[in-house]
DNA sequence: CTTTGCAATCGTAACGTTACGATTGCAAAG
DNA sequence: CTTTGCAATCGTAACGTTACGATTGCAAAG
C-alpha cells in the first residue's frame, strides 16, 4: 500500500508537493502534477481516510440513523428503497454511508448525541420526526450538518425532505368518497410521528370539506405489522356500522386489511373501497381492486443525500427543503 | 470535545498514562484509573476513531457490499431483514456498519478491490456468491477478514453463513409432489448465483427420487420482479401441458405468480399448488393456500457479523461456517 | 551588480492516538 | 550507605495527511 511518502521518495519530491499535486494545487508545475499522478497510479496509491480525517476533520462519511423494528417480524418495507437510494447517491457523491440502527428501546435524542460526540461523520440523516423534535435544535446548535426525513413544528428553519402526507391522505380520502364511501377508516403508524399527524390532517380536511363527522373509532394507530392491521380491521368490520372505505398506511397495512376482508368473504372494490400508500409497487400485483399512491422512496433517499451534501459543502447557504408528491393510480 | 491531552492536563498526568488508564492497563495504579475515568466522563471524552485507526490500523468499521437492483422497482425484500440483523449486531459488537451499494454495472471483484485498497474497514461481508468466486482467493491472499453470505465451489475453506437452499428446494418439491403435482415449476434468481444452483440441485434430487423427468421449460431464471415472474408463469399456464406445482424463489416471485393465476381465474391450492420461500412473513397474510418456508434473514445478518467478528479477533482460528435451515409451514 | 518578485518546492508541526523504551522514586537487599 | 528491583509514570516517535510559513532559484527591474 503506497502512501504519499513513498510517492515522494520515488520522484525525489517532498510529501507536501505530492499532496498538493494530487489535488491539482495551482502552485505545482503542471508537468510535476502529471508525474505525481502517474506514479500514484503506478504504485496503487489510495488516500488514507483516517490520516485525512484526522488532519482535516472531514470524514467523507454520512450516517443515517434508522429505527429498526426488532420486536415485529418486519418493519416498514419503504426502508429498503430508502436505503437503496441513500447508499447509491452517497457513493456517487464520494461518501460512504454508515447505518446506525436504533431499536425501540433507544432514546432518539441520545442516539444523535452519541453521533455528535463520536465526531466521526460529516453529516446525519434523521427520520421519524416527532412534534417539536428536540434533535433539530441540538444539531443546529452543534453545527452538525444534517437533513431530516420529515418535518416538525418548530419556528427554526432546517433542512428536510418530506413526502406530502397531508395531500396524499386528503386525496385518498377524496377518492374513497368518490366511490361512495362515507364511513372511511384511516390507518396511521406511530401516533407521535409527524407523518401520522399530517395524514390525519389531510383526512380531516377531506372529511370537513364533505361535511362528514370524524369517528375516532375508525382511526387506527400503530399499524406496523400485518398482524396488528388485520386484527384492527377485523374488529372494525365486526362492528355494527362497519367502514366502507379504508386508507392504508403502507403495503403491510394493506396486506393485513386484505387478510381481514378475505376471512369474511368480503371483496375490496365491492364491499370496501381501499386506497393505499405503496413504495414497492407491491399493491399493483395483488389480485384486488385498490387505488394506489406510489411514493418513490429511492428518490427520497437520493434527495436526502443531495440536501445533506449541500449543507456540508456550504453550511451558510439557505436551508433547502423538498416536498415530494405521491403518484396516484386508481387501479381500474 | 475533550481529548486525551485535556484529560492529562486536568489531572497533571501524561497522555500515555491517561491512554493506558482508559483501557485498564495493569501498569496504572488502580486509584489513577478511577481518577482518569471520572475525569473522562466529566469532560465528555469520547475516543477519536480516526486517531485510533491511524495508529492501530483497526477501524472499528465493517462493510457490507450489497448489490442494489436499480433497474427494477424493488429488489429482493430479504435484504431488509438482512440489513436489520447486520446493523444491530454490528452496533452491539462495537462496530459501525457501512453499506457499500453496488449496481448491476459494477464488477463485483473490482468492488472488493476498492475496499481492499481503501483499507478503511476491518472486515467485509460479501453476498451473491458465484461459482468459483474469485473474491474469496483475493480476500484470503490479502488477509482481509471477511465472511460470505453463501458458498462457492472452491477447495479452500473460508468463512461463510448460508441458508440450506438445496434442502429447502428439495423439501418444497417433495411437498408439491405430496399434493399430487408431477409437473413442478421452479423459480430461480440470478442463474450464475450459487443459491440458484443449490435450489436447482435440491429440485433435481427430489425429482430424481420420484423418478420424474426434468423439463427445462419449467425452470425460470431471473425472477427478480413481480413483473418478470408474472409474465413467466403466465406463459407456462398458457402452454399445452401447464405446471400443477410451483416453488417460488421469494415473496416477489410469489406475488407475480399469484397475479398470473388470478388473471386466469385459477386458484392456488386448487388448480396449482404453491410453496414459497419467505423472509418477511408476507406469504402468511395473502388470501391463498400456500406452503411457506420461512428463512430468518435477520438471524443470517446477526450470524454474519458474529462470524466476521470471530475472524477479526482471531484470524488464525478455524474457519467458521454456518448453515441455516428453513422453517416450514404447510399453510393448512 | 544588487534587489525585487515570483514560481516552484520544501520543512515543520499538528490532528489524536498508542507502542515502545526511558525515567522516577522508593522499598528491600546487600 | 549503595545497589537492585520494581511499580508507576513519562517522553518520544509514529500512523498519513495537510496547513502554513520558509526556502530556493531564477528572471526582470533598478
Amino acid at each position: 500500500m503506497a502512501n504519499l511518502k513513498q510517492i515522494a521518495a520515488e520522484l525525489s519530491l517532498s510529501v507536501t508537493t505530492v499532496s498538493r499535486a494530487l489535488k491539482d494545487g495551482p502552485e505545482v508545475l503542471p508537468s510535476t502534477i502529471a508525474r505525481v499522478k502517474e506514479a500514484a497510479k503506478r504504485l496503487g496509491y489510495v488516500p488514507n481516510h483516517y490520516g485525512r480525517a484526522l488532519k482535516t476533520g472531514r470524514t467523507l462519511t454520512l450516517t443515517a440513523v434508522l429505527p429498526m423494528e426488532t420486536r415485529d417480524y418486519l418493519s416498514d418495507l419503504l426502508k429498503l428503497p430508502l436505503i437503496e437510494g441513500m447508499t447509491l447517491a452517497a457513493r456517487q457523491a464520494g461518501y460512504s454511508l454508515s447505518i446506525y440502527s436504533t431499536t425501540p428501546d433507544d432514546d432518539p435524542v441520545e442516539s444523535v448525541q452519541r453521533q455528535l460526540q463520536a465526531r466521526s461523520t460529516d453529516g446525519l440523516i434523521i427520520t421519524r420526526m416527532v412534534s417539536r423534535d428536540p434533535r433539530v435544535k441540538l444539531l443546529l446548535d452543534e453545527r452538525m450538518p444534517f437533513v431530516a426525513f420529515g418535518r416538525t413544528d418548530l419556528d427554526t428553519a432546517y433542512p428536510y425532505v418530506d413526502v406530502d402526507n397531508e395531500q396524499i391522505a386528503y386525496e385518498a380520502t377524496r377518492r374513497l368518497m368518490d366511490k361512495g364511501s362515507r364511513r372511511i377508516a384511516l390507518q396511521l403508524l406511530v401516533p407521535e410521528d409527524q407523518a401520522s399527524a399530517m395524514r390525519l390532517a389531510g383526512y380531516g380536511r377531506a372529511m370537513a370539506e364533505a361535511g362528514l363527522p370524524i369517528d375516532q373509532s375508525l382511526i387506527g394507530h400503530g399499524m406496523f405489522t400485518m398482524e396488528s392491521s388485520a386484527a384492527w380491521f377485523d374488529r372494525l368490520l365486526a362492528s355494527l356500522d362497519p367502514p366502507t372505505g379504508l386508507a392504508c398506511a403502507n403495503e403491510l397495512g394493506l396486506l393485513g386489511a386484505l387478510h381481514a376482508l378475505g376471512k369474511r368473504g368480503l371483496e375490496p372494490g365491492r364491499d370496501v373501497h381501499i386506497v393505499t400508500r405503496d413504495s414497492t409497487r407491491l399493491a399493483h400485483f395483488l389480485p384486488a381492486k385498490i387505488g394506489v399512491h406510489f411514493v418513490d422512496m429511492a428518490a427520497v433517499g437520493r434527495k436526502l443525500i443531495e440536501v445533506l451534501e449541500g449543507q456540508i459543502v456550504n453550511p451558510a447557504t439557505a436551508v433547502e427543503t423538498v416536498l415530494l408528491q405521491g403518484e396516484f393510480d386508481p387501479g381500474e
